[in-house]
DNA sequence: ATAATCTTTGCAATCGAGTTGCACTAAAAG
DNA sequence: CTTTTAGTGCAACTCGATTGCAAAGATTAT
């Protein structure tokens, strides 16, 4: 598992106290967490800063988000080599009872065959129901 | 092909104004629309209304919506015969450069194999790139 | 047929996630 | 050390979604 520090390095992106402590939450939890998640988490942080923060590591691949349905935008921390191209697609599951979302990185997901002359880019693969917690 | 009317019956939907129109509509098109489309198409039907129908529709799965990452939900009407069932699935595809979101119904999607004790209830598939228009 | 009841509609107001302008501070470059 | 560039915090704003409420329309009971 790779540090905050190291990330950013790899990745190039500055270091700064922001980054590094929305970065450092980002990978000390599973799962995929919204703006408001990570704000009522870092307390004092600005939310606008966090945002700023969250694009820019889109940008530059360290974080890919999810539009999972429940309104909220999440993100998560690429895997180690994510070049968030299609080939790097993994599933999202969202629990529709406790309204987490999960990266299901060990399922794989089958190559999609589109239309005559559709080109893909990336895709957005969310499968909803109940996760094992929530599933009793 | 059946008409407004007719599914409005099936689905025991009571027949109104806004409801007709607005079914007759997404029933018109082949691509899945949005609030703001639908308003924009329907002038002099109000927002409100037209809102309420598509909640009305959707409970009652006349039309299922699909976030495809453009910030507005849209809407389809729901092939004969649908549930919204994970069964009922099919891929969106998502024009990144027209903004079109069509419903991939001929695109089989494969049986997805959940984690241990997850239960499947619905799934957002959504693929991005570019349509056969775009894609010169 | 008429009154009472329930549903739908239209309008205005509100909510909330996302986003931006701007001034201030911190960091990097010269 | 000064200049320049980048990051932060705050407040304001945008826009899609949603709701409260009263008027209009449809349904049911009398």
């Amino acid at each position: 598992m790779q540090t905050e520090e190291e990330i950013l390095k790899i990745k190039k992106v500055k270091n700064t106290a922001v980054r590094t402590v929305v970065l450092r939450h980002l990978l000390s939890l599973e799962k995929a967490q919204s703006l408001k998640d990570i704000e009522n988490a870092l307390a004092y942080t600005d939310r606008s800063s966090i945002f700023r923060t969250l694009k820019t590591f889109e940008e530059n691949k360290i974080i890919h988000s999810i539009e999972d349905g429940s309104g909220m935008t999440k993100y998560a921390v690429c895997a180690e080599g994510c070049n968030c191209d299609p080939k790097d697609l993994h599933y999202h599951f969202y629990c529709t009872n406790c309204d987490k979302t999960f990266c299901l990185f060990d399922v794989p997901i089958p190559k999609i065959q589109l239309p005559e002359n559709f080109k893909l880019q990336q895709a957005n693969m969310v499968v909803k129901g109940l996760c094992d917690n929530c599933n009793k």
